[in-house]
RNA sequence: GCGCGUAUGGUGGAAUUGGCAGACACGCUAGAUUUAGGUUCUAGUGGGCGACCGUGGGGGUUCGAGUCCCUCUACGCGCACCA
């Protein structure tokens, strides 16, 4: 009687074994090459989606490969448990978010634990609790120290309706996320990171990072934006300040026909004040502070601006052009100015032509199709220069050193670099996130709370009413404070921090997480950074490991860990999705992993993710695709049980005899092969998989002829260990049931003989003109000369080639012959 | 608008370096086992009667192209008035 697979049982079983005996704990042993793998740790919604299965399954591949290869693995998860599902929740059914977030915390762990994944839990982190954000804070005040961290005035999304800032991400189509009012802005005192103090080196520090996918690097190298031009001072009539403004085209100086200056720069109200202008201009700076963002970028819109009744001196040639403001100039890149040079900038074409202003051009094209003096839209191509003076005649990519090197020289302008990445707003006025450890003093200002006084904790005392500020500002606990520098009564920032900061340094906690006396320990630091593989959804490319990055640095230039880089390799998995769509509750088409480990069990959920797609791309779920990775566990299951009893009395000596022998014994090695080179190398857990399918297909054939025990025994042996990373439970128990003692987690990885590989015949493939013909088998090693005698004697092929002109043969050994005829 | 990616049977996908296109799996067809359904096993399965034709379309390089080059189309993703 063959024992059935009972999935359930078995499942249960080894989880109980591996958390009985701790296998999966790790320490730092120097012996031992570390291997640090990473998987993105998830906000506790509550509910595990199939984008975690194959999060995690691809990274318990990994980490149970690397294990049995002889690494010390570190394989840590825990929770990005602050945030703002926990707050809505306590708006809408009135439970505490920390109660919501533990009990959901408490479901999801074991949501995980069904699923086999080979967590040091040990380790196990959660951002919301008071020992990890004690040291949130800390790392917060020495960024605060460092200058890092600055507060400023600054206009950000609010929501009218709800009567709070939003972040970005927030803010939807220019609408508001939870109530669908109109998002305005509004000047409000926030905290910042100085992240563009490190845009430079996020920016070439890219080139480093081998192991990241290109998509991800050109994500970041876009955000980060950087522009290399020129700074120019122009002169403004009757106004004692000089106007700066940066260009990326300095050659096209000449043709600057007005300037814009950006609605809310400082200058405007001083140059308008008292004059006819006045009006006008303040009703247009009125309407563009009451517009969204969106409407505001909007490239659609027609240009709008208003003439300010000025004018500027072009320190080239001493033209004098009018000066405007208009809001496609933004305040917050550059200096908040322009020159506009209609000729060769469309933004400035549409503006003049709105306007009626002068195009000048400066670049000239030998393109037949073009008039540059009779324009259809700008010319921003290469070209020469002309009517400008004593640059007129000089390419322009040219020009624009000379001019720059000109500007220098007569001190009206400098060369400048300028980033699109914008300093990280981090305050939000929330009540679930680690609360901003400053305090305020009359008379000392800002002052950071006194270190052996963290964490400052969140207090329960408030009320959550999805109304107003803060749910911090309710509390009548937590508002007062002492100055630490000067102990007079003072109050405390009621701010939290945006939960992106708690991600940015989790995976140094995970390497000394129970630490009570610093955030990490720098010799256990670098022992285990950097993460060697990181996994995780595309959608964090930017915003996560941009921060993280950003993080790594500013610890690395306090001395605090030993790498600037806090990810070697990196892994984006694409997202799982269900007929051509994205799984989700309105479509109806989402399939709980729940539902799938109950009917089918863990491995076979995993095995099926793993083999559908390789990793990096989209997976389309398939009910029927599930079904047939359970009939393939189902069938190793009876092939092992078939031989299990057969097996533990068999010897482990063998010597491959007859053709089937030799072609069993090269299907193992190969598949041993194939299996470590697809999961150790390129990540295509798919393929590594259907060659064991193959393994297996070839394992049926062979038992029906005469079966030399040790090698199939071997079979037998190395199919369960290969197999054991991606279906870790069933091959736990036929391992155990194949006579061993130990866990299959914690064997070796087998090695595969090079030899076997050698067959005696390799298939050639002979081809006429490209086409193919014939196939021989022909000895294995044999030179390129018997090959093409072989090929070009062959019967058939003499009798498709003759009287036929032979010009050339081709020989590639151990693969093909090509003949070419006329 | 700019940047990036993808396109292969009825379906998911394979072909890692320019060398047999379609591995493996799903589905389907037929047969065996079974009282029957399910399970399991065996055989077949890109198109065409055929010489041959086939990797989104067109062109090119090469003895040889899914793979390299040019060009067009469709879809997906990111950024978007960044001077």
């Amino acid at each position: 009687m063959i024992d059935k697979y009972n999935f359930t049982e078995i499942e249960k079983k080894w989880q109980d074994k591996w958390k009985a005996a701790d296998v999966f704990k790790t320490t730092e042993d120097e012996d031992k090459e570390k291997y640090y793998v990473l998987e993105m740790f998830p906000y506790p919604s509550g509910k595990l989606h199939m984008g975690h299965v194959r999060n995690y399954s691809i990274g318990d591949v990994i980490a149970r490969f690397k294990t049995m290869k002889g690494y010390n693995v570190l394989h840590p998860m825990g929770w990005d448990s602050f945030g703002l599902p926990a707050e809505n929740a306590a708006i809408k059914h009135g439970a505490a978010p920390s109660e919501w977030t533990w009990n959901n915390i408490d479901e999801m762990r074991d949501q995980l634990g069904e699923l086999g994944l080979s967590y040091d839990w040990d380790r196990e982190v959660a951002t919301c609790h008071p020992d990890y954000y004690k040291w949130m804070q800390w790392i917060f005040i020495q960024f605060y120290k460092k200058g890092l961290a600055y507060k400023k005035e600054n206009p950000v999304n609010w929501c009218p309706s709800c009567q709070t800032v939003l972040a970005n991400e927030q803010v939807v189509d220019g609408q508001c996320e939870r109530c669908g009012a109109e998002v305005g802005k509004k000047e409000l005192s926030q905290w910042y990171f100085k992240i563009t103090d490190y845009a430079d080196r996020l920016l070439s520090n890219l080139e480093q990072l081998e192991g990241w996918p290109d998509k991800v690097k050109i994500m970041q190298r876009n955000w980060i934006g950087k522009s290399i031009g020129a700074e120019v001072t122009f002169e403004i009539e009757g106004f004692d300040k000089g106007l700066d403004i940066f260009t990326t085209r300095p050659d096209t100086l000449y043709g600057v026909t007005y300037m814009v200056l950006a609605p809310e720069h400082p200058y405007v109200k001083e140059l308008v004040s008292g004059s006819e202008y006045e009006p006008a201009v303040k009703a247009y700076l009125d309407k563009v502070q009451h517009m969204s963002d969106i409407e505001r970028t909007s490239t659609t819109n027609e240009k709008t601006g208003e003439f300010i009744g000025r004018y500027a001196i072009n320190p080239v040639n001493g033209k004098k052009v009018p000066i405007y403001i208009s809001d496609y100039v933004l305040m917050d890149y550059g200096t908040g100015a322009i020159m506009a040079v209609p000729a060769h900038d469309q933004r400035d074409f549409d503006f003049a032509k709105k306007f009626g202003l002068d195009i000048i051009p400066v670049v000239d094209t030998d393109d037949p199709t073009i008039d540059v003096y009779d324009l259809k839209e700008a010319f921003a191509a290469e070209g020469n220069m002309i009517n400008s003076d004593l640059f007129t005649g000089m390419n322009n990519k040219e020009a624009i050193v000379k001019i720059i090197d000109y500007l220098e020289e007569k001190g009206i302008g400098k060369k400048s670099i300028n980033y699109r990445l914008r300093d990280w707003l981090i305050s939000r006025q929330r009540y679930w996130g680690t609360p901003i450890p400053m305090i305020y003093c009359d008379d000392c200002g800002w002052v950071p709370e006194k270190e052996e006084n963290l964490p400052v904790l969140l207090p329960t005392d408030v009320e959550f009413t999805g109304k107003g500020e803060s749910p911090l500002t309710t509390s009548k606990t937590f508002k007062d404070a002492v100055c630490p520098k000067c102990g007079k009564p003072a109050r405390r920032e009621m701010d939290t921090m945006d939960t992106f900061l708690d991600s940015s340094w989790y995976f140094l906690r995970y390497c000394d997480a129970k630490n009570d006396k610093e955030a990490f320990n720098l010799d256990k630091v670098k022992y285990w950074m950097s993460v060697d593989q990181y996994i995780g959804g595309v959608e964090h490319a930017i915003l996560h490991l941009m921060y993280a990055r950003f993080f790594q640095m500013a610890l690395y230039d306090l001395g605090l860990v030993s790498t600037e880089e806090p990810f070697t390799n990196l892994l984006t998995q694409g997202m799982v999705i269900k007929d051509g769509k994205k799984m989700s509750k309105s479509i109806g088409n989402v399939v709980s992993p729940a539902e799938i480990i109950e009917k089918y069990g863990a491995d076979t959920a995993r095995l099926f993710i793993l083999f559908a797609a390789p990793p990096e791309r989209e997976l389309d779920w398939s009910d029927k695709g599930v079904e047939g990775s359970y009939r393939f566990l189902n069938r190793v299951h009876r092939l092992v049980y078939e031989y299990a009893d057969k097996c533990r009395e068999w010897t482990g000596e063998w010597k491959a005899e007859s053709k089937a022998d030799k072609e069993l014994a090269y299907a193992m090695n190969y598949t041993i092969k194939k299996v470590s080179d697809d999961v150790g190398g390129r990540f295509n857990f798919n393929t590594a998989i259907s060659s064991i399918m193959e393994l297996v297909n070839e394992m049926y054939k062979y038992k029906e002829g005469e079966i030399n025990q040790g090698l199939f025994k071997a079979a037998i042996e190395n199919l369960v260990l290969v197999l054991s990373p991606f279906t870790p439970h069933i091959c736990e128990e036929m391992w155990e049931h194949l006579g061993h003692t130990s866990f299959i987690y914690n064997e070796s990885w087998p090695k595969y003989d090079e030899k076997a590989l050698v067959r005696d015949t390799v298939e050639i493939v002979v081809q006429i003109n490209g086409k193919v013909k014939e196939k021989m088998d022909v000895q294995t090693g044999i030179s390129k000369q018997e090959l093409e005698k072989l090929a070009t004697e062959n019967e058939k092929i003499q009798k498709l080639t003759s009287g036929k002109n032979v010009v050339k043969v081709i020989a590639v050994p151990g693969k093909l012959v090509n003949i070419v005829v006329k």
